[in-house]
DNA sequence: TTTGTCTGGACAAAACTAGGACAACATTGC
DNA sequence: GCAATGTTGTCCTAGTTTTGTCCAGACAAA
């Protein structure tokens, strides 16, 4: 049984309505149907009250022709076409797209237009009100639906960013309960926690260690930034919170990494962060770049000035110095 | 200990009425009669005067059913189909689902990738050796072929319970790094995060405060039961870890919670332990049990048992106490 | 008595089908 | 530059199927 499910070919047999095709390619149903209407993209099987049964064969075959189309293909062109070529057809495009997003945001970064726009402020309060109401279905709810609208380094500075600064304001102030805020940050861990990972990675990606020191318990801000630098092609190893400064350096060396990200936020007076910092860089071959970033790298200017620390005050900038990294790094090894 | 959960995942005994299993599943008493009338949904046993009497198994058919209907499929195609297979069905679905709303950026056909998958047979030690090579899309994967595999109970207990056993062992004698045990433990905290939310809520289920007090850190046990109980149709409210006595009774009598669930682990002899233990009793309304698990729960028998706290011991015996929980709360109420 | 369940059937809402209209937008030809 | 033409997503109507809800009268349980 299970043999012959092994054979990479997609079941033929119709059996599935409209609706969950509809579900699953993300088309409407009306657009399915006026789709097989004008160009008989799917000829689906009809039950005997002459409802249409599609397969999975039918089903893929919408979704990458969806794909197609908004990769700049007519309907016309792509509508004949089998399972097959149309993997072809999406591959192809999928590569020239890859290629010419380097070269346009080497150029002019896309998210600056987003921020612009400012489209996320009723994201912002309806966040802030699930919160309130303890809605935890809501909230998730929000969070996946600001994320579709925009792209993931946009959301997180104007969506996530932001509304983290906002709980944390609240809370202090007593508009909200510690519970809230509790309720909050765990389901916000768990939401930034499933972005992390890419379907695929090649395997020869650059590698970037990513955790807060000893004495930092709060994981949010390093989990947004294993998020944001994997949109750009890093592999984040993730350590979590609290790791003590020998394992992050026994880490980053073992793996071969190409940088460090230490994330910096409460308690921002903490003694630890002085003797655990200096003491990555003590024992760290100097030619690995570390970065820090959070709320409490005010109050260490002078402290990351002299161990040579970077510290990107945004997360934009710190994606820009990564991605100089980045490049240096496949130069240099290609050389 | 687990040995026994293994195979009989699911009680098949008629016992329950349909009322109770309208509440659990959400359905309506007339569309359960009507889905048997057509379809033969389920063919429930009868009681000496025709009542009908559903088991378990019959409970969790139907709320798939539910579920699979939401996702497109039509009653008659899922109305056959036995436990084992809904379940297939209805994961399925979800994955396309997910993997439909990251569609902005994907432009991939998902299952050529996952195809290729090896389906080298699944133990523990897979698991450990991906810790122990910090390869954590391994470790995912892992982690998900393992939950495919069976039901979530029996999940939990046989893989993630014994697995985080073994690690921690691991690391105090010092085969594992800090390092790994940090990087499992995030990729954990993710994996079982995602876990905790069924795909739709009826909105009245009975609720559940989780967290653990002032001064335990660690809210993998925590998590472990609000995923576990979320299966059984609680609503769990999760408040992550290192919540305070008060905004822990806060939240329970605010939300109306049936019940709280603490999980004690380290540091096992933390003085708080007493301290927030004994307030957060002394200020709940005793009609609401609490429940205590984990693994520093033997060092406070005696206090445990002076306060009346429930501790069962392992994650099956709270789930039969949630159980008898929730069947009264709902007698009490309809009466 | 009061409340809940049973059977069988009626009824209405929702979903699907076929065919067509239409506005928004892009492309072509002049 | 501008009009004509083609493409494409959405919406409408009207008839059919599927599905959820409701009702009535009989019986059982509390």
């Amino acid at each position: 049984m299970y043999a012959l499910e092994k054979i990479p070919t997609i079941d033929i047999v119709p059996r599935h309505p409209i609706r969950l095709v509809a579900n699953r390619t993300g088309l409407t149903v009306d657009l399915i149907r006026a789709w097989e209407k004008r160009y008989h993209v799917v000829d689906p099987a009809r039950s005997d009250t002459k409802r249409r049964l599609y397969s999975d064969y039918d089903i893929e075959r919408l979704r990458l022709i969806r794909i197609a189309k908004k990769n700049g293909r007519r309907l016309a062109d792509v509508a004949p076409l089998t399972l097959a070529a149309l993997q072809d057809v999406v591959a192809e495009d999928k590569q020239y797209l890859m290629s010419s997003k380097m070269q346009t945001e080497e150029l002019t970064p896309s998210w600056t237009a987003s921020l612009e726009t400012n489209p996320s402020y009723y994201n912002l309060d309806a966040l802030m009100f699930a919160v309130l109401a303890m809605d935890q279905h809501r909230f998730d709810q929000l969070l996946q639906e600001g994320l579709v609208r925009q792209a993931l380094p946009a959301f997180l500075e104007t969506v996530i960013g932001p509304l983290l600064k906002e709980i944390g304001e609240a809370t202090r102030l007593g508009k909200l309960r510690i519970a809230h805020e509790h309720m909050a940050t765990a389901h916000l861990r768990t939401f930034l926690g499933a972005l992390r990972f890419r379907e695929n990675y090649t395997g020869n990606e650059p590698k970037i260690v990513i955790t807060t020191p000893t004495g930092q318990l709060h994981e949010l801000g390093a989990l947004m930034v294993a998020a944001l630098v994997s949109v750009d092609g890093w592999l984040p190893l993730y350590l979590g919170p609290n790791t003590p400064a020998d394992e992050i350096v026994a880490c980053a060396v073992h793996s071969d990494a190409s940088a460090i990200s230490l994330s910096l936020t409460y308690p921002a007076d903490d003694p630890r962060i002085l003797s655990e910092l200096t003491r990555i860089c003590s024992q760290l071959d100097s030619k690995i770049p570390v970065f820090v970033g959070g709320s409490a790298v005010s109050s260490h200017a002078s402290l990351i000035d002299r161990l040579g620390l970077e510290a990107p005050p945004t997360l934009i900038e710190l994606r820009q110095a990564l991605r100089k990294i980045r490049d240096g790094c496949f130069v240099s090894r290609s050389a």
